[in-house]
DNA sequence: TTGAAAGCGATACCAT
DNA sequence: ATGGTATCGCTTTCAA
């Protein structure tokens, strides 16, 4: 069944029934409603495929993601198809799993499939990613990852300010309460850098990289307990990633560490467990909600201004003091 | 650039560059060298929606979930976009936040854009819906619901048989230890259902209904205390869902109650908090990662074997126990 | 091994 | 207000 066929149904021209489709006022009142009461009758769905050929545009978006299983994806990605649904618009879906080729891919396949623009939070900046999503004329609005690069809308967390939201927290408190400080963070990633770094600026914490997991959390602990004496020296705990933070403090109770007691916590990004583990996290609160729906707009609104010019989102972050790190106010 | 420049470029007619993107064998191999040079030189990369159209194929899954930002939607996306991915489908996603229009027009939406196949967690099995599906000539299966309809496959977890491994798991516990049973489900759903009445098979608990989030799983309990009065009265508590189940285990540690002392938890779904939570739940593992590669792995296989018959797959579950409500043999 | 030409199912311009 | 037709970019027969 395709538009021919309701044509003959109704005995007038295809271009015609491509009116009533388009809801085109130049067609008489009687054949509108003769043609729709046809294609009502016989289910008729315009082929969008033709249309899009046609018309040169698909009205969908494409998004790529790390991994869609993250809570802090998922409730971006949730968001972004709310939006970009109410607007008429379909998203095509890709997660590189953080593996450059599959990323590749990914992008070489929605503009294949011709979308009208693409959300993508890059496994890294430098990439040929990148750089071939920078030579095409395709809206690209980069997620999480900041960029000058003037070819890209972005939209990120305040990832500097959180860091050193965390910092300021520190540094209220009486130096008897923070004898030694450490941080724990993951795999090389600008966000992460970023809360490294403004967390560091006015503190130089011994630093533990590439703990990326809950597991890595919970084994870190013997090191942090025999090489950093955590147990004696009271110490603060900096951990870039609320679900790596989970796997410390977990391991830290098996040891019988008291958190706060011997052990400050503050963790990033206030999961949804974060408030509901066994000593709630001081944590950094960041929107994922909010930047998904900012991305949405903003690429369907450069995707329907072509020349408008590119902006750079920083969405501000909230520090949320709960009993791993109470405030003290530093006499 | 299309095919034509391509073409023009090789001295060549469109059919021979056709015939190379197909990487037939019938190109004699210098010409394909020639023209896949001059193909990678422009970066060219075919329309996939005129190939699509011509074909009749296009290499798409459509898949609709009730909601995307939940975590166990997340692992079953995550696999079944792996496995598209694997064999070169595109993934086009929505979500119907569990309004009955919204999924119908994403239905509708996928039909025009041509999917080739569609995996649907549908809100009810009776609606519009349902019917358009099953009057539709696509493969359609069936996720989280169970039906004998014969147009769909299906996959779904066993959730009869995890109702009935938590009645199996209280009944080898002594009789003192559950003086009173009570069952906490949300609204109605057939997964829901059907863990009742694999639960309520052997037992006849008290059930409370429509208890859908944390919060109401905290509201919950006052009621459980004065109602019930479940600080006296040696209590089971079977909660269909984890999350909720979270949000009780926080309302009834704050009131004091003693788990499982005073009051056993069973949940289900066996979500990564579970295990982490103050009381690790005793629960039932679902196995949302292999649903969504069973039901990836058919929909292919239905799409290109349109003849083969219809499947039903059930998995099973598995029971947890953890310190919420560990086993005692039942002398 | 290659090319010419007829689709695929719409849109949109130009007539009438 | 309506119809005829070229067009979008590719695939696929049929001939040569």
């Amino acid at each position: 069944m395709n538009i021919n066929d309701i044509a003959a149904l109704a005995g007038v021209s295809k271009a015609t029934v491509s009116r009533v489709l388009a809801e085109s006022p130049n067609v008489r009142d009687s054949t509108r409603v003769r043609i729709q009461k046809i294609i009502r009758d016989n289910n008729f769905e315009p082929n969008f495929l033709a249309r899009s050929l046609s018309r040169r545009k698909t009205f969908s978006v494409g998004v790529i993601v790390e991994e869609m299983s993250n809570p802090f994806f998922g409730s971006i990605l949730s968001m972004i198809e709310n939006v970009l649904n109410d607007k008429h618009y379909t998203m095509s879906l890709s997660s590189s799993n953080w593996v450059k080729e599959k990323e590749l891919d990914a992008v070489r396949n929605m503009i294949r499939n011709s979308v009208d623009g693409m959300i993508v939070s890059p496994i890294a900046l430098k990439s040929e990613t990148i750089s071939i999503l920078g030579k095409s004329s395709m809206p690209v609005l980069l997620l999480n990852n900041y960029t000058d690069n003037p070819a890209f809308s972005c939209v990120t967390s305040d990832n500097h300010q959180g860091g050193s939201l965390v910092a300021d927290h520190l540094l209220s408190l009486p130096p008897s309460e923070r004898e030694q400080i450490i941080a724990v963070t993951g795999f090389k990633h600008q966000t992460l850098d970023e809360r490294m770094d403004g967390f560091s600026h006015h503190i130089k914490p011994e630093v533990y990289e590439e703990i990326n997991t809950y597991e890595d959390g919970l084994n870190l602990v013997p090191t942090l307990l025999t090489r950093n004496r955590i147990n004696e020296i009271k110490t603060c705990l900096f951990i870039t990633n609320d679900n790596v933070a989970m796997g410390v403090q977990e391991g830290l109770l098996r040891h019988e560490v008291n958190i706060p007691g011997d052990v400050r916590m503050i963790g990033y990004d206030n999961i949804d467990f974060s408030g509901r583990c066994r000593v709630p996290l001081t944590t950094i609160e960041q929107s994922p909600g909010e930047m998904g729906r900012i991305a949405a707009m903003e690429i369907l609104d450069m995707i329907e201004n072509p020349e408008k010019e590119l902006r750079k989102f920083r969405l501000p972050t909230r520090l949320i003091i709960r009993e791993s790190s109470p405030a003290i106010s530093g006499e």
